[in-house]
DNA sequence: ATTAGCACTCGGAAGTCGAGAGTGCCAGCA
DNA sequence: TGCTGGCACTCTCGACTTCCGAGTGCTAAT
C-alpha cells in the first residue's frame, strides 16, 4: 500500500514538528507551516486517514496527532531526508575523535561519551568480539620480587599487569615460565583452557611458588574479558532533559535497565558486515520490555581484525532520527577509518594507527 | 553549648525517622515511638527549642520538623551510633571485593560500582596520585610491523600498548630505542618532559620513521593520565529513587554536575593520612553550588606506594549516614588491606597481592 | 516540670469551572 | 469529485475554591 504524495508530506511534517516540540500536532499548525497549499480542513481529512492507517494517533479526542511507532518507521524508511552534517560539524567530530583516540586512548567509553555529547542522548558503546586468543606471551623480569605479564591478544591489543610477589624469583624462572606459557597458551580460545591444562603447566613449570596460578588467572580473566561483549553507557543524565522522561519513575526504570547492561540488540542479530549502516529500532521493535517505548539508533564500525564494535544512542521514540543517524554514521565511519584494518594511516600521523584495548577511565 | 540528654534523644529520633520516611516528623510520632517517656506536648516544647537552636526547621507552620544541616551535623558528630555491619554484610562485601579485584581487575570503577550497589546511592571513586614517574621502559619486538610498548610506572602499574606500523622496523632499532628511552625518560615527572628532550631523543635515535614520536606520545599521555586525578561516577540512576529528586530538573542538575566530573572535595583538603577515617559533608558544607543541598560521604584508602584513593557516595542530606559510613569505612579498609603496601598477603592467596592500574570497563 | 485540651494555621487533595485548542462533519463551491 | 469555510462538539488543562486533617502554640491544671 502506497501513500499519496500529500499524505507523505503531511506525515513527515507531523513527525518533524512533534520531534521539535514534543507536543501533539494540530491540523492548523501544518496548514500554516506553508509547504502544503491547502486548508486545515483538508489536512484534517488526511490526518484522519493517516490515523486510520495506523501512522498517527491522538492522545485523546480533540488534541493534535502524534506519530505511532509505525509512523516513525515510515518516516525513517522513506520520508526522512538523510541529513548532511555541516562542515563545521564534521570537523568538530573529527577533531574530537582524534583527540579522544590520541590522548586518552579509551576508545570504548570515550567514544560513547563523544556520541552522547554530540547527540544529547544517552549513548552506549559495545564491543562484540569473539574468539579472541592469546597471540603472544611475555614476562618481563623487573626485580627479585616483581615481574610484568604482557599479553598480546589476537584482537591486536596488549594487556599488561605488574605482579609483585612476597617471595623472590630469579630471572631464569621467569624466563622458563614465559616460554612455557608461550608454548601452551597461544592461539587457543578461552574454552580450551581446562583445569587439566593449567595443572599440567603448573607441574611442567616445576613451580613451587604458585606463579603459574597468578599468571594463568590473569590470562584467563583477560581472555574472558576480551571475549565478553562489554557495554558502556554514558550520559544517562541527558535522558532527564527529555520531556517524556519527566516522570522520575519512568526515567528510573529505563536508566536502571541501561545501567544493568541491558541487552539492546535484537537476538541473533550481530550487525552484519554492512559497514557503516545505521540501524533504527523504534519503540515496540525493541526486544527488551524496558525499551518498548523508547528508540535506539545503532551504528557499527570496523574495529580492526575482524572485530566490529557498536555505538548507539537511546532516547524517546520522539527522537531526532535524521540528525542522530547522520552523526552516528559519521562517527562510525571515522572510527572504522582510524581503527579498521592495518591499512594506510588516515592522515599520515603514526599515532593514529595505534590499536589498543581501552582502559576506560577519565572524564569528559 | 551542650544539649540536654532528652533533647539529644529527641533530635536523634527526628533525624532517624526523617531518614527513614522522608516526611516531616511530628511530635506525636516521636511520643509514640516509645523510647521517650513523656507526652507529645512535652516533645513539642523540646522541638520548639531545638528549632530555635537551629537544629530543626519546619517546612511550614503546622507541619512536622525536619533536620537542618546543623542538625545532621550534630547527629553525625555526637548522636549517631556507629553502625556495626552484620557478619553477613561484611562477608558479602569481602566476597564481592575479592571477586572485583580478582576477576575484572578494574579497581576504580569496579569499586565505585560496588559502593553504589551497597549503599544504593550514586558513588564516586577517585585516584589522587601525584608525581608518578616512569620506572622502567620496555619495547617488545613482535614482528616487522609490530611492537609493544610496556611502561612501568612508579605507582606500581604497568601500562602497555600495541603499535602497528605501516613500515618495517628491525629488531635492532627497537632494541636501541628501548635502551634510549630507558636512559632518558625514567625517573622523571611529567613536567620535565620538554619538547627539547623529545627532540634530542629523536635525533639521538637516528629515527627516520617517526617511532620516537609514537612512543613519546604514549609515554606522555600515560604519564599525564596517571598524574591526573580521575573520577568515576557510577549508579547515578539511584538518585532517582530518592524522593527529594523527584523533581527531574533538580535530579538533572546534580547528575550533570556529577557526570561533568564535579569536584567534590573541599579545596586544599587532600584527605590526610588518617587511614580509614570517613568524612561527611552535609549540604552547605560542600563547596560546589550544585551540592549545597546534598550530602557526600567519603572514605579514603591506601592504594599502595604512597598513593591514596577516595571512595564516596552522594545523596540527599537525608542520608542514612550511619549505614553509609559503616559500609564505606569497611570497604576502604578492605581496599587498603588488599592494595596497600607490599605487606604480607591478606589471605595467603597470591593473586590478591597483585597491583595494577585499572582498565575500567565491564559491567556489574 | 509535665500534661491535657483547644483554637488556629496551613498545605494538599478533591471538586468546580471556563477557556482554548482541535476535531468531525456538513454544505457550498470549483 | 475534491477542496474549503463554518460550526457545534469534545476534551484537557489551568485557575480557583473548598474542605479536611495533621500538627502546632498556648494556656490552665496537675
Amino acid at each position: 500500500m502506497e501513500l499519496s504524495d500529500r499524505k507523505k508530506k503531511i506525515l513527515a511534517a507531523v513527525v518533524e514538528e512533534y520531534i521539535r516540540t514534543a507536543e501533539p500536532v494540530g491540523s492548523k499548525a501544518i496548514a500554516q507551516s506553508g509547504c502544503l497549499h491547502c486548508s486545515s480542513a483538508t489536512i484534517r481529512n488526511e490526518l484522519a486517514e493517516l490515523a486510520a492507517l495506523g501512522f498517527l494517533e491522538q492522545p485523546h479526542t480533540s488534541a493534535g496527532r502524534i506519530p505511532t511507532p509505525l509512523g516513525y518507521r515510515m518516516y525513517v524508511n522513506e520520508l526522512m531526508q538523510k541529513q548532511k552534517l555541516s562542515l563545521e560539524e564534521t570537523e568538530e567530530i573529527n577533531r574530537r575523535l582524534s583527540q579522544k583516540l590520541q590522548e586518552l586512548d579509551d576508545t570504548l567509553s570515550g567514544v560513547g561519551r563523544l556520541a552522547s555529547q554530540l547527540t544529547d542522548y544517552p549513548a552506549l558503546a559495545v564491543t562484540a568480539q569473539s574468539a579472541v586468543t592469546v597471540r603472544r606471551f611475555d614476562l618481563i623480569y623487573v626485580d627479585a620480587n616483581t615481574f610484568i605479564i604482557v599479553l598480546t591478544l589476537s584482537s591486536s591489543t596488549a594487556r599488561s599487569k605488574l605482579v609483585r610477589l612476597p617471595v623472590s624469583v630469579d630471572q631464569e624462572l621467569v624466563q622458563r615460565l614465559s616460554s612455557l606459557f608461550n608454548a601452551s597458551f597461544t592461539g587457543i580460545t578461552e574454552e580450551v583452557v581446562t583445569p587439566e591444562l593449567l595443572h599440567d603447566t603448573e607441574r611442567a613449570a616445576d613451580d613451587r611458588l604458585g606463579l603459574t596460578a597468578v599468571i594463568s588467572s590473569f590470562l584467563l580473566s583477560e581472555l574472558r574479558e576480551a571475549n565478553t561483549p562489554t557495554a558502556f553507557i554514558t550520559g544517562e543524565n541527558r535522558l532527564l532533559s527529555q520531556p517524556e522522561f519527566r516522570d522520575p519513575d519512568k526515567a528510573h526504570r529505563l536508566m536502571s535497565y541501561l545501567a544493568g547492561g541491558g541487552h539492546i540488540l535484537p537476538p541473533g542479530e550481530s550487525m552484519g558486515a554492512g559497514s557503516d549502516e545505521v540501524r533504527v529500532l523504534i519503540g515496540p521493535e525493541n526486544v527488551a520490555e524496558e525499551l518498548k517505548d523508547s528508540s535506539v539508533v545503532i551504528a557499527s564500525y570496523d574495529a580492526g581484525d575482524h572485530t566490529r564494535g557498536l555505538i548507539g544512542v537511546v532516547g524517546p521514540t520522539r527522537m531526532d532520527y535524521s540528525a542522530v543517524a547522520a552523526k552516528l554514521s559519521f562517527l562510525a565511519a571515522g572510527l572504522s577509518r582510524r581503527l579498521g584494518g592495518g591499512e594506510a594511516p588516515p592522515e599520515g600521523m603514526h599515532n593514529k594507527l595505534i590499536i589498543k584495548g581501552d582502559n576506560g577511565n577519565g572524564r569528559e
